[in-house]
DNA sequence: GTGATTCCAGACTATATAGTCTAGAATAAT
DNA sequence: ATTATTCTAGACTATATAGTCTGGAATCAC
């Protein structure tokens, strides 16, 4: 009956995330995402909508792509502690490219128009599912005792969601691995003072 | 012998910043800047030059009102973490317009054409300036015995470096207080427990 | 082959907006 | 009053770019 599609839309998506990730949403036009993308203008507006249409979809594939990838390290670590230490020193060791890119959520965060709500609560929900994930590992971390009872394990999770943008928004300005390592090794000091987050209220 | 100047240059550019600050650079259409302003078009072209010089201006003046806001912070407090809990305190108390605006130079790190190296360079070196008078004062911490000697006060510069712009993009998106103040009293713990950041070397 | 659909290439439209230019009024010194 | 300058208002230009539309080729089922 008819022509199928030709085009995987699942690779396109994600060429086309990934420009949006590299130049942001406003640098990415339609003209580079077509040729990143490796189809043409038709295909692009039948098969994802306009341009913000497909940027949302780029973040969604992004979300669930960085955080699977995020909850298997955490789980995958016996330690937590190691779980962090190999999230936030990876961040660290990542290329010049990959520092410069930053992270695809936290520009689209500081570029957004402040008016726009959706992209704002799609941020919203995504940070929340973050901290989720942080919050069951640290919990974890409780029980094994590598955190004190003391410790405020939601805090610790927003800690680390705080310290991952900043070290993103960092990396991006400068790729210098020694200087966020340094950074990552007093954040990790959570872990160990055992009494961290609680005397001082 | 000729009209002199009416408006305060001075006062003009605070106004361009503030809208920048609350829009960004994209945003922040002339049309937008001339009413903000309260000058016309030709007036702004003729002391300012175009919308870029007008930016990098407007940031140059953010710069110098913000660092030297943290310094005096920071020198007025005869304990360092006194300061410091001002700081982070201060900006997680903020109204939720102030933390809707976040920070100009954090949102033109994210908003900047990754091959703009003017904009990348002026804000590597106010983050160069900023890690400058955090390391002043935590040098003081040391000798004043707020910090063990084994704390490196480097180290701890761009930690709270980078935790106030982990803060910042955290606030812009939902401003929480209450979340902000857990993450400020997590960071705050680097000068309680007299052993942060060293021994895992 | 026919028909339905999808592809590409590129023309075309619409729109926003940065920047320039023009005209004329206001303000001061001489 | 004259002159030089700065102001406002707004017309005008140039440019980039998102989005639509057209034509024709390619690919499948029948």
């Amino acid at each position: 009956m008819a022509r199928p599609k030709e085009f995987d839309p699942e690779r396109a998506l994600a060429k086309a995330m990934n420009l949006f990730w590299r130049l942001g949403y406003e640098n990415a036009s339609l003209e580079a995402l077509m040729k990143e993308m490796g189809i043409a203008r038709q295909s692009l507006y039948d098969t994802f909508g306009d341009k913000r249409a497909l940027f949302l979809k780029a973040m969604a594939h992004y979300r669930d792509q960085t955080n699977s990838q995020m909850q298997k390290m955490l789980n995958e670590s016996p330690s937590v502690r190691d779980g962090f230490t190999r999230l936030l020193s990876g961040l660290a060791a990542e290329t010049r490219e990959q520092h410069e890119r930053g992270c695809l959520l936290l520009s689209a965060n500081l570029q957004r128009d402040p008016k726009d709500v959706v992209v704002r609560d799609f941020l919203r929900d995504n940070q929340a599912r973050v901290e989720a994930i942080f919050l069951q590992a640290l919990a974890r971390a409780q029980r094994q005792e590598e955190l004190s009872p003391n410790d405020d394990p939601v805090a610790l999770s927003r800690f680390f969601v705080v310290t991952i943008q900043g070290m993103r928004a960092m990396a991006r300005l400068k790729s210098d691995r020694k200087a966020l390592e340094q950074v990552a090794r007093v954040a990790l000091a959570v872990f160990k003072s055992s009494n961290s987050a609680s005397l001082s209220k």
